[in-house]
Formats: structure tokens, C-alpha cells, sequence
DNA sequence: ACGATACCCTGATGGC
DNA sequence: TGCCATCAGGGTATCG
């Protein structure tokens, strides 16, 4: 348990750095720890010299995408938080010196060379990393492209016929980012508890219903957990380094043994797609279609 | 094709 | 207080 950012913290992230880097221009990119940087190291891979156009992101990632001076497109940087990665902002004025396991930094400049601040990126597992590309489509066409569809914004129809195409099971399935982007070990057992389906349910024999009220569910948890900053465990924070509130907010993620807060019942856990799994039991029947229909047996 | 497992890595935690 | 084993997990790789 540490920062653990998925898709509504990458979201935070996101909002917050692109608010103040849009425009700006990198004059300097400082690299401590080379192995954290996948791709084409040539000058300008990084941004040098360019002009910050956007922000993006897809499922748990994110991209700076640039343009040269005089508009046209530009390399892009993916940036891929992991467990423990950080990506901040620090302004001008800011005298704070670098977190430890800073391994990356980008100096800005406005377009008339007044100072922009920095762009900090700092993860002390490196589970994380960053990955250069000579344009934001060679990235969507080539590492984005083994993506699913992200989270907040994926189909029931797209998702059930993804989940119709596997025989695991339904945890282990969210948890693949080539099914959905953007869920990770929390949000996966938010969400089945807010749909009330078992983890362990074999994701193939979801029907159209289940998946139309995952989506349901997925869309509420994610936009309310955007909304309240995210979810802080430990130290999780945005660009501006604020923390997130949903943590006080989680049904089930960590309150094994704790009572739901629906029914009461008790609240299981097992490990599930290699990950801690938290469920319960009355609430999320193992087989949702049967729970309701089936009279004999 | 899938599950199980190991690995990467560091910091927080609990036991002694 | 301090040491040490344990745990956490996103993604990838490998084996069965």
C-alpha cells in the first residue's frame, strides 16, 4: 500500500498538471536516473526546446504532448505512475528542493523565456516510468493500442463482448488493462461491490444486465472518486501535491473482516488475480444470474 | 489461453 | 529503540 494510482489519481494528476504547463516551453530537461526512460533518447525526445500542447491520459497513463514553435506536432512522453510514481508541478517561486527519488525534471519557460517552473518526476519503487515517442499517434498506435477502452468512458457493449471473450474471472479480467484501462486493485472491488457481482464470477458468463449495471457503477465510483481528489493510502498526491479524500469513502477495499456497510454480513477476502480481494458475501451472490430467477436446483 | 508464480523495488509496519 | 521479516501492488515474463 503506498500511493497506488489508478485511474481517478492519474485523472488528478492530469487536470492539475495541465493547468499550469499548457503553453509553456521546455528549456531543459534533467535526467538523474537514466534507467527510468524508455524509447529514443535522441535531443528533443523529451521535450527539449518544445512547446507543451497537451496532457493526455489513457486508462493509468499519461502523456505531455508538444509541438515545435511553430505549431505542428511534436514528440510526446508517456508517463506511466506505477505504485509509487509522482508526476508535480513546482512553480516558479518554489524554493522546496526535489523529493527523494527525483528522476526526472523539466525546467519551463513561458513562450517569452520568463521562468515556467518544473515538472517533477519522482517514484521510489519504479515500478513506474517514462517512454519517448516521436509523436502522441506513434503512441496511440503503438503502446496505447494494447490499451482497452478507458474506464470512464468504455461501453457496455464493448466491455461485455471483451469480457465475453475470457474465461477468467471477472477480477482478473478488470484487472488487465488490454480488457479496460484504468481499474486497479481498489477500484475493481469497489466496483463489483457497487454491482453487486463476485469477484470470482467467470467473466464469460456475465450477461448484457450485469455488464450494463458494471458500467453503471464503474462510471459513478470513478467520477465521484475525481471529484474528491482520489484516494490518498499513503502518499498519493496530485501535481499541485494535494491530497485526495475518496480513501475515507472505500466500501470494501481494506475492511476485510469488517462489516458491509449494506447488509452487515461480514466481509470476506481471499487473494484473486495475484491481488487482495475484499467482498461480501450477501451482497454479491457468486452467480448474480441465479441469485433471482433460479427456483430449482 | 489461462493460472500460478517470480520478479522488479522501497517504505511502512509489526513482532521481538 | 532497533533490527528484521513481511507485506503491498502494476506490469511483465516464464512455466506448466
Amino acid at each position: 500500500m503506498f500511493a497506488m494510482p489508478e485511474l481517478p489519481e492519474v485523472e488528478r494528476v492530469r487536470v492539475t498538471l495541465a493547468k499550469h504547463v499548457i503553453g509553456l516551453v521546455v528549456s531543459r530537461v534533467s535526467v538523474r536516473r537514466p534507467d527510468v526512460v524508455h524509447g529514443p533518447r535522441r535531443r528533443g525526445c523529451l521535450l527539449e526546446n518544445q512547446t507543451i500542447s497537451g496532457v493526455e491520459r489513457l486508462g493509468k497513463q499519461l502523456a505531455l504532448v508538444s509541438s515545435n514553435i511553430s505549431g505542428e506536432p511534436g514528440p510526446c512522453v508517456c508517463v506511466h505512475l506505477g505504485m509509487s510514481g509522482s508526476l508535480r508541478y513546482l512553480p516558479p517561486d518554489s524554493v522546496d528542493s526535489l523529493a527523494p527519488h527525483t528522476h526526472v525534471v523539466w525546467t519551463l519557460s513561458s513562450p517569452r523565456g520568463e521562468n515556467g517552473g518544473r515538472i517533477a518526476f519522482a517514484d521510489a519503487r519504479r515500478f513506474g516510468g517514462l517512454w519517448t515517442f516521436g509523436s502522441r499517434e506513434n503512441l496511440v498506435k503503438s503502446r496505447w493500442r494494447r490499451l482497452g477502452d478507458d474506464a470512464l468512458s468504455v461501453s457496455p457493449a464493448v466491455l461485455h463482448r471483451r469480457l465475453s471473450a475470457t474465461r477468467r474471472v471477472v477480477k482478473a479480467a478488470l484487472l488487465d488493462q488490454a480488457v479496460i484501462a484504468g481499474l486497479g486493485n481498489i477500484y475493481v472491488d469497489e466496483l463489483l461491490f457497487r454491482a453487486r457481482i463476485h469477484p470470482l464470477a467467470a467473466a464469460n458468463q456475465l450477461d448484457s444486465a450485469h455488464v450494463q449495471r458494471m458500467v453503471r457503477a464503474m462510471r459513478a465510483l470513478l467520477r465521484e472518486a475525481v471529484h474528491n481528489g482520489g484516494s490518498s493510502l499513503r502518499n498519493y498526491v496530485d501535481a499541485d501535491g494535494t491530497s485526495g479524500r475518496f480513501q475515507k469513502l472505500h466500501q470494501v477495499y481494506g475492511r476485510a473482516g469488517c462489516s458491509c456497510v449494506r447488509c452487515r454480513s461480514k466481509l470476506e477476502a481471499a487473494t484473486v488475480g495475484g491481488r487482495a480481494t475484499v467482498w461480501c458475501p450477501t451482497c454479491q451472490p457468486r452467480r448474480p444470474a441465479a441469485a433471482v430467477t433460479t427456483k430449482k436446483d
